[in-house]
Parts: structure tokens; sequence; C-alpha cells
DNA sequence: TTTT
DNA sequence: TTTT
């Protein structure tokens, strides 16, 4: 009846954007949420990082495509998804992923993504790419897959 | 740095519940969130059904041992934890859960859990389930695996 | 950027439904959330009780006219919104409410809303909301102001 | 039973900060979170802020006290509170806040807040919040009753 | 004003 | 395997 998922965390690669017969658009993204669990009994810390698989369609896809990269942090809401496959060998398999309704790109405009501050993006994408990437990078509220509407609202 | 499930749906079963060594007690749930999709292009509405396996620990998994029988609706509070093994044909295996930090009975006291709609929970349970739904069976708020305290709030 | 409320609670009083000009349905709610606190020094257990007030537009508000009743156990995801105005004494006043973008009903289908199971729905109601109640009242995944839709998905 | 809310925006001002008599430490934010709202009928895009009174005790008081400064990117989850009181003129009055439980701040680590994009941090801050901007100013995941810190994740 |  |  809910099947919710509220991520925050940094991206562990550039995304994986595809169409399909179609064209529908499609991006994959790991995030990384690491968190720090202290043990009473043993007066450490530890540190514990999570990677989740994320799945983005249309909207969401062309966002992701565009302006994401490895290092960004990213807001991620979404849903629960477990695929199941037999593999080769006879073997039930599961797979769970996060489906995104919403993604928001986190931190100030100018954020450099992962070590991109420095340089390392040197011709590695093609024209469109390094456009994206040298226009303002936006902060936030791109994204939504259903875009709000108003029309009468009294506020 | 977020990681966040939240869940509302009916258990598909009668808990799991064991301890381990040491005295600490475990629980396993199956939860089924449905929902209904609708197709513009074909104008039908579709069902989904997806799966949730919940882990909870100590007092959750008491709670639930004590509380939670199949088809009983609940709110479920977690984070997404993936477990990952080799398999006996040496393939990488992984498992997605979510690992419950809170845990609400939903519906009125009375409520019955699966067919118990009919009024038939005379006999309609073992002894241990018959006592445990003689006691005042709570809608929500027991549970919490760190209770809130409070001292001096001024409120 | 996200403003994001979750309510799990009861309706204080049936709702408030009115249609403004255009014929745009608005309906409010008054949401009660009831938590229990223990406080470690005293060992006492208190209970405290938040009222919210939720706004409903279209859909929602329909939905809310037609099925809930003082009583209902109800989820509300919606955003904050603070409105404010100066009053006869010339001072500004202040308002927060939630503007629910999803409401889903909870409990089983049979739940009784309140009192209502063992009498006093008779007659209360006009016509319309009388069959209403009489007709099968849905157990949540009503509502959705903005109806999911699917076309291509591979799953 | 379930009263939760998620926010992500920007910090007004610096926080303002009190010890109650007792020592227990208090802080309040203003928290603005901006949505673009398309308006289908008239396509045209408006831009709504709504600002937040987040109330945060303890340790999260401290780590808003050392770490946030107008600005601030910050994620806040917690539980909507309204106080009520009788004004000078004899009206009842309400005001609601959000009780935080977490707090996040979001970006990376450098993070210029507000004006600091241009390097600009010397002399611009007291002797007191000098030394703790000077100090690592960690990106998330300090905060909280269990506080947690950064500075080597490898991505 | 709801629920437990 | 639940619920509607």
């Amino acid at each position: 009846m809910i099947n919710k998922v509220i991520l925050i965390g940094n991206v562990g690669a550039d995304p994986e954007v595809r169409a399909l017969e179609g064209g529908v658009k499609v991006a994959r993204l790991r995030i990384a949420t690491t968190e720090r669990i202290y043990n009473r009994q043993t007066q450490e810390t530890k540190e514990h990082t999570e990677w989740h698989n994320v799945t983005l369609w249309r909207n969401l896809a062309d966002v992701a495509d565009r302006f994401i990269r490895k290092g960004s942090q990213v807001y991620i809401e979404g849903s629960l998804r477990t695929r199941d496959w037999t593999d080769k060998d006879g073997n039930k398999r599961y797979a769970t992923e996060i489906v995104a309704n919403d993604l928001k790109m986190l931190g100030r405009r100018g954020d450099a993504p992962a070590s991109g501050a420095d340089n390392s993006y040197g011709g590695s994408y093609g024209g469109a790419a390094q456009s994206s990437q040298s226009s303002p990078s936006p902060s936030g509220d791109i994204a939504a897959s259903a875009p709000q509407e108003v029309d009468d609202l009294p506020f």
C-alpha cells in the first residue's frame, strides 16, 4: 500500500543511460549511503556503506544523464522492486532495486562532483555532455517525472 | 547518509521468530504492498504486489512475535541492507532486506487479522496465540527499539 | 527543496467539504497523532496528542468526502504550508496546515470508523453519503490526485 | 501515531542557540524549502518558498551551533508540534514548529554556506564561530545522538 | 475532536 | 504468501 524509499547519498559512478526501442530513456545509478555505528560495548565506531541500485525513467533518466556524475550527492525518492529470474544453474535469483519517482541534486550549484573539480573529465565525454558539464549544474529541483500543475489554487 | 524505507502493507504469514545464542530475539516478516496502476493507453488498471523481507531485532521482534499474525496490517520504518554470499555453484548472490527500526500495528484494536473478519476468534488460534490474542491487542505504538525518553523538556 | 509530511492517525470529526466557484472540491480534516513518551526519571508514561489540519483538493477531497468519517484511521502524505494574515487587532497571524498529496484509508475493509459499527450513522447523512457508506468502503489505494500512468514499462 | 516531517532546504540565518537552566542546549533554525510549480494553463513556472521553524535539542542543538550557518543546506527529520497561548488581545494563538530528531549537513565538505563561495571566510565570523569554522566542517553525518563524521569518503 |  |  505504501512502498517508499528515501535515500541521500553519493553516486559511485557516472550513470548508465540507454534508450529502449520506442525512445524511452532509462538510467541506472549506484548510490552509496554511509552510516557510522557506535558499539557501546567496545566503544568503537564502525562505518558501514550500503550500495543501492536505482533505476530512473524518462525525464528523471534525462536529468541523471545530463547532471549527475560520479561523486554527486543526490536525494532519491522511490519504491522498492524485486525482479526474479532463473540463472544458468537453474537457481531462482532475485535483485532488488529502487525505482525513482523523485531526484534532487544536493549541494550548491558550483559543487564539483568527485574529483571533477581538479581535472579528469578532460575529453572523456562528447560535446553535449561537455557543455552540460560546463553549464551551470543546477542544485536541486530539476527533475520531476510528473511536474506539478496548478490552475486555480487560491494561494 | 539517509537510507530510509517506509512500508504499509499486509503480512503474508505469521512471523518467523528465533532467539540467537545469547538470547537476542530476531523476527522475520514477509510484507505485501499492493498498488494499482492505471494504464492510460489501454484504460486498464493493473495490480502489482511487491513482497518485502523485513527483519526485526529485540523489542521489535518481541512485539512482532506477540501481536502480528498472517494478515495483519502494519507500518514499518527501517533501512535497506543487502547481504551477499557465494552459492554452491560459485555464483555471487544478493538478498536485500529491510531492517526495521519502527513497527506499528494498524487498524483498530479489535481488528481481526486474516479470517477474523467474521468474528470467529473463538478457538481459531492455538494456545499461545490465543493468550496473546486475548490480551489487549494494541493498535500501534507498541514497539520502539529505542523508547523515547524525556526528562526536562519544557513542553 | 523537500517539504514532506507523513502522518498516520485518527480523524477527529467528519471532513468539512466544500466546492469553490468553478466546482473545485476542497476538504479539511483534523487528524490526531498520539504518542506515548516514557520518562525514565519518573518511570511514568505520558501520552501526547498532536492535532493536524489537513487540506485535500479535488480527487483527494472527493475520497475524503465519500469514505472518511470521524474515527477513521488514515495515512496522509503532504507538504507544510503556512498562511499568514493580519487579524482584527492588527496582529500578524499564522496558521500551518498540511496540503495532502496522498491519502490512504487504513484498517480492514469492514472497519467501523468510530462508534459507527454499533449505530449512530442512522439517517445522519443524506442519500448519496448513505449509499457511499453502504457501498464497499475501500481500504486504501483509493485516492491518487495524480494517478500513475504506465505505457511501456518492461515489467 | 506517525507524525513525521522531512525537510531539505537552506538555512535563512545563523542558528539561535541558548542554554536552559540546567544546561540543556536548544537551537532554533529557519529553513527555506523552495519549489517550482508549473501552471499548465498559463504555461508559467512560479516559485514558492516555504519557511519552517525547526527546534533542536541537546546534541542536535550543539551540532547546529557548531556547524550550521546562514546558507547551509541541511536535511531535517522531525515531528510537528503546535504550541498555543493567548495573546495580549485575548486571542488564542498557534505556532507550529518541527522538533528535529535528525540533522544532516548536505553538500561536500568544503561547501561554503552562503557567500562563502568566494573563499571569504577570513574574519567574517566572531571568535567562537571562527574556530568552529576553521575546524573541519563536516559534510553531513555529523549530528545526531550518534555523531557521525566523515573525512575520507572515497568518492 | 480521534484513537489506545 | 497478504490485502482490496
